[in-house]
DNA sequence: CATGCACGCTTGAAGCGTCAAGTGAAGAGG
DNA sequence: CCTCTTCACTTGACGCTTCAAGCGTGCATG
């Protein structure tokens, strides 16, 4: 899987371009989960599946679903909604309807959680990546993002209509 | 650390933006560091140390300095430069200007793997990255970054700048 | 209705990152 | 000089993610 000798180079435009594209991708994860951290006690991947689950019919999912939803693996997921429940925030049960699906259901205690941890993440995102920002900008981002996105993963869905899966 | 209750929601289009930010987030690093795993065996921070190291005059860094570079923990550096040395790619010495710096060094292999390493690397950020990107978004994207970047980490070097530490 | 297969999920082990404690070298203060 | 502190780094333990293997359920096939 080598790539053809004589590498095309960066540009300088192309470069200061990556390398500030790089450093949002190693700190702005970090910032965030450090929020959630602090002000929470949970990771951000562990906020992403109470989330999911909160604004989820019956708050109500099935692991495989919730697990694409969070973009993670399955196993990771069961290894999370483990502690998730262990902490008292999540159930499992067996689908009634499907014996082989497992239906992670968010109890009043995880739905506390989320009401208590949302608006906090919400501030972050918007001190961190919005406000910086112009709205020309915010707009410019999405094209961008979704761009980018659709590079790295054609078949994936394009972020806003991640909803409809 | 709570936030003022009632928080304000996040428009459409700042949602819109966010999303597409946050697949990329997710997703880009996995598929770079795939890219990496793929094809050389590494990962993008061991890349990171190697490639810094390459660029160095000698090829030799101190330990702190490279952490930094390498946008890690003198922890995570330590563990990750013993790794590279049992594959044979660095060294360490003791300072001998200073007892208490450590310089990791490049090893001829360890220069061999760069080489045959950064070009795949560098066509995974074009294709992923650039091309997907006119040149005005490109240019966009200097600017939406640094800013995001700042946002995060005020005291932090903006990219462009990095190399002046 | 029995057998085999595929699917959804779980589990345990291995690897990596983080945190806190520990080591040894430089320099500061008496 | 000797001691005390600071600094750069290393180390070990713990937690989380990944990977591969395993389990049980439902469906298809005979």
């Amino acid at each position: 899987m080598d790539v053809p000798r004589e590498p095309r180079w960066l540009s300088e435009e192309e470069m200061t371009a990556w390398l500030a594209l790089a450093s949002v991708l190693i700190r702005l994860p970090a910032a965030l989960d450090g929020q959630l951290q602090r002000d929470a006690g949970i990771s951000h991947f562990e906020y992403q599946v109470l989330a999911g689950l909160s604004m989820s019919p019956e708050r109500t999912m099935r692991m495989s679903e919730l697990a694409q939803l969070a973009d993670g693996s399955l196993s990771r997921l069961s290894h999370v909604v483990s502690r998730l429940e262990k902490r008292g925030w999540v159930r499992r049960t067996p689908d009634p309807a499907n014996g082989r699906y497992t239906l992670a259901v968010l109890t009043d205690d995880g739905w506390e959680k989320v009401v208590a941890t949302a608006p906090g993440h919400v501030e972050a995102v918007r001190t961190l990546v919005l406000e910086p920002l112009t709205r020309t900008q915010i707009r410019q981002l999405s094209e961008i993002g979704s761009r980018i996105a659709r590079a790295v993963d054609p078949d994936g869905d394009c972020p806003t209509t991640r909803f409809r899966r």
